[in-house]
DNA sequence: AGCCATGTTGTATGATCGTTCAACAAGAAT
DNA sequence: ATTCTTGTTGAACGATCATACAACATGGCT
């Protein structure tokens, strides 16, 4: 007979990757429930973790929400602002539209956050740094795509408008799938872009 | 000394007016703080009724939510299915963009109850038959600016787009009213819409 | 092998949640 | 003035919420 294992009733993780877990976790039930959802009961059961954990490692719950939101900001931001080389219009609506975007669970998880974001001024205040970031990289792909060296006010009104644009596929792939599948919003996208942005 | 008027203690209503008092009260509750903060001590502090009326009237707090929506919808769903006569596709967006509509009260509460559509298969369902409506409008306008009896696919597709485009502009108008003006919202929907609509 | 810093647990706590319901009162009917 | 219908109240209830914290266990350290 050996000595009894006295299997370990807990593992052991580094502050980041306990923070990444309960991100993640936080981020699942979100997808589910929407923002009525995000408990600490629900999260801590989704991430297998105990009550506890939450507070330790984000101070609270809204600490916790908050880094939802730069998680699920994150593959958007990187698919946006991809490396040195700018990328092209069209690519980058491509990736904007691509399966690894425009995913229903994603868009569940933004509209929860959304619908925070009017009425939490922290969050709100991210949300803006974020969002001129995005305008500002779709405005210099568009002046390159007509031509121009930097984007003047008509750029910066179209790259408002393709931001609008998409932002509400998203929604409408989010809220009513039936309605809006990938290759109708492509569809649409093509339908409106094609006039200002086709000739010179 | 004349006898002490004993002062009614509440005022009894009809049940339709209490229930728009309720819902009203929702409302409000709901532009203010979303869908966290559509609790019944919530709505019945902003209505100043008692606790017991919301599941009196609508047999609880979804039931509340859900004439919300249907009354959020309403001032909506009667601009655009306007009487017998359909509106032109200009007047049509002329009308979503004014004042009357575009309001950053009004779309928190939307965005509060977005987020609640996603997850809640009534309130989807509800969306859905809305959203159709709304879809058919907008095509029938665009098929008469482009000269057609009824729309074709092509019609379709620039309706679902204009649709989405506007839904894009009402969530940045609330969700960033920093970055999105009633003038830049016209100005952007002038930009992509001008190339396809324009031309036969 | 023993120590120790610290990540983890889970209970306790008080606040708040939605719902229920018996008692109450307003206002029309008589 | 009295009756009666029914809209209204608010306390009671159990469930669930977020947070705090003392006890505990893990895994690296010596």
């Amino acid at each position: 007979m050996t000595a009894p294992k006295p299997a370990a009733k807990y593992k052991r993780l580094a502050p980041e990757a306990r923070a990444a877990e309960l991100v993640e976790a936080g981020l699942r039930v979100l997808a589910k429930g929407g923002i009525t959802a995000f408990t600490i009961d629900n999260i801590c059961k989704a991430s297998g973790a105990s009550r506890g954990l939450i507070g330790h490692h984000f101070g609270g719950k809204d600490g916790l929400l908050a880094a939802c939101y730069v998680a699920s900001y994150a593959p958007f931001m990187q698919a946006v602002a991809k490396e040195a080389v700018p990328m092209s219009l069209a690519a980058l609506i491509d990736e904007l539209l691509s399966e690894r975007q425009l995913r229903p669970e994603g868009l569940n998880i933004w509209l929860a956050l959304w619908g925070e974001i009017a009425v939490n001024p922290a969050l709100r205040a991210e949300h803006l740094r974020l969002y001129r970031i995005y305008h500002a990289t779709f405005a210099a792909a568009i002046a390159r795509q007509l031509g121009r060296a930097a984007p003047d006010d008509r750029d910066e009104t179209l790259a408002t408008a393709l931001i609008a644009l998409l932002d509400g596929i998203w929604l409408e792939f989010s809220i009513a799938p039936e309605e809006m599948s990938r290759a109708k919003a492509r569809a649409a996208v093509e339908a409106l872009v094609q006039g200002p942005l086709s000739g010179a």
